[in-house]
DNA sequence: AAACTGTATACTGTAGGCAGTCGACAACAG
DNA sequence: CTGTTGTCGACTGCCTACAGTATACAGTTT
């Protein structure tokens, strides 16, 4: 059954599906909340989020419940939403959860992974060394995520990769300003780590990596320790009326 | 200060708080899930879920997208929401990945716990010991999940406990016909676990802790190796149109 | 007879609007 | 002057309505 010529034209440009505006919502807020805009426990009006983004409240709730399911929001029924103000014991726990996932993730890339798997790993990890030999620190961490997402992928977990893609994105931005800090150290982590998932060493490359992602929690933890204290008061939550200013810069 | 009698005089019977109508309802969706009253790939019309509850499209709605998030079901941009049909690839991996969560919280809550949790586990035990008698498989289901909540509750890590808790519920969907295999061993096993819990010994509560989600899981695998094969065919992901049939039983 | 095209239908995505509720402030009583 | 109560404002939660779009069916053409 031939179905037709155009099926076979390969290359489909797949026309530019615009996404749901929920999405674009969604990607909008926490680009928002990531780059600092929007600071931990402010109030998010719904109005004013739909104002600014030119879009009517229903996608912005959407977008608030789907960012709330993913812990960056909470969610106070009658209340709206908070920019969620994560506690120095919260960032801990979820750094610790994601050694976890990430340890396992290299034990089983490390069983798993081919060579054509290596070869992706050892580009990305050139592409990360580049972009701290010059400075580029946006580069630099992106590769670096890049890199983690990819040994989750070789994993061949598909539902570990999920849970540790989700969990990156929050101690990526928990600790982000920490990043700069250890820049050197990691990428020679990283290339020990893809020698020993090369090498199919499941034991070692579990090893590596819970040392490296306990080398980051641990730097975490004394920044947090260097600064004075929690910026932000926990016990009224920040309940700051009329902030009116969300001003994106 | 003495704020007023009224506070002091404690049993506030909590007025039933009327929760968000999408809450109820996101309840109710997971409820007709999980007893099988929808099956896995049909397609959920919000308007005959929203007529079926008596509510309107709006809660219907952001439920569905509330379970698309824990993964109840597929959201599909422009073709609404389908219940999720899990492979059994899929199920593995997710035993894979409970049995990594419950094993860290087994070992955590073997550092953490003190008399009072190690008191609280007996307990349940027991309960779910006497359901098993009873036969009562119900109970004893409830009192297992109960049982692995509270060990990773115990570990103190809250992050761990939620996501243990959410990858429970949905193991417990996939094998919940399972479940009935194993009574008598499982709770052996747990009555060991929590020998080595109080007794502080975080390696061997692991190593049981482990070897008892590699049980079901292996016994998950020997259930589907039983079975034919596959019941719903993959590739069309289900588009049958027109189910018309909601009918809770 | 087979395939293509036009039309009808039904569902989703989004917008707008209304009632209920919570918090804050001010007036009032003790 | 302190504690209480009434009123106002604002925001959320929900409902209804409309437009856009994908699917199925039937008619038409080759």
């Amino acid at each position: 059954m031939v179905r037709s010529e155009l099926a076979n034209s390969g290359a489909a440009p797949k026309i530019p599906r615009p996404t749901t505006l929920r999405e674009s919502v969604f990607e909008a807020i926490l680009e928002l909340i990531v780059n600092g805009s929007l600071s931990p426990g402010q109030h998010l009006a719904e109005s004013e989020l739909a104002e600014l983004l030119g879009v009517s409240r229903q996608p912005v709730r959407e977008a608030l419940q789907m960012l709330s399911g993913e812990g960056w929001v909470d969610l106070r029924p009658g209340h709206g939403a908070f920019v969620h103000a994560p506690t120095v014991q919260e960032a801990d726990q979820l750094l610790a959860v994601r050694a976890l996932l990430e340890t396992e993730s290299a034990r089983l890339a490390a069983l798993n992974s081919d060579a054509a798997g290596v070869a992706r790993l050892r580009e990305v990890c050139a592409r990360g060394l580049r972009a701290l030999e010059a400075d580029d620190i946006d580069a630099s961490v992106a590769a670096n995520s890049e890199l983690h997402a990819l040994i989750t992928e070789l994993s061949g977990n598909a539902v570990l990769a999920e849970l540790a893609s989700q969990v990156s994105r929050r101690v990526r931005w928990y600790h982000t300003p920490v990043a700069r800090q250890r820049g050197r150290d990691s990428w020679e982590e990283h290339d020990q780590l893809i020698n020993a998932i090369e090498a199919r060493d499941e034991i070692r490359a579990a090893e590596i990596m819970r040392d490296h992602t306990e080398h980051t929690r641990s730097s975490y933890l004394e920044q947090r320790a260097a600064e004075p204290a929690e910026p932000q008061e926990p016990a009224p939550a920040a309940r700051r009326r009329r902030p009116r200013s969300l001003s994106a810069s």
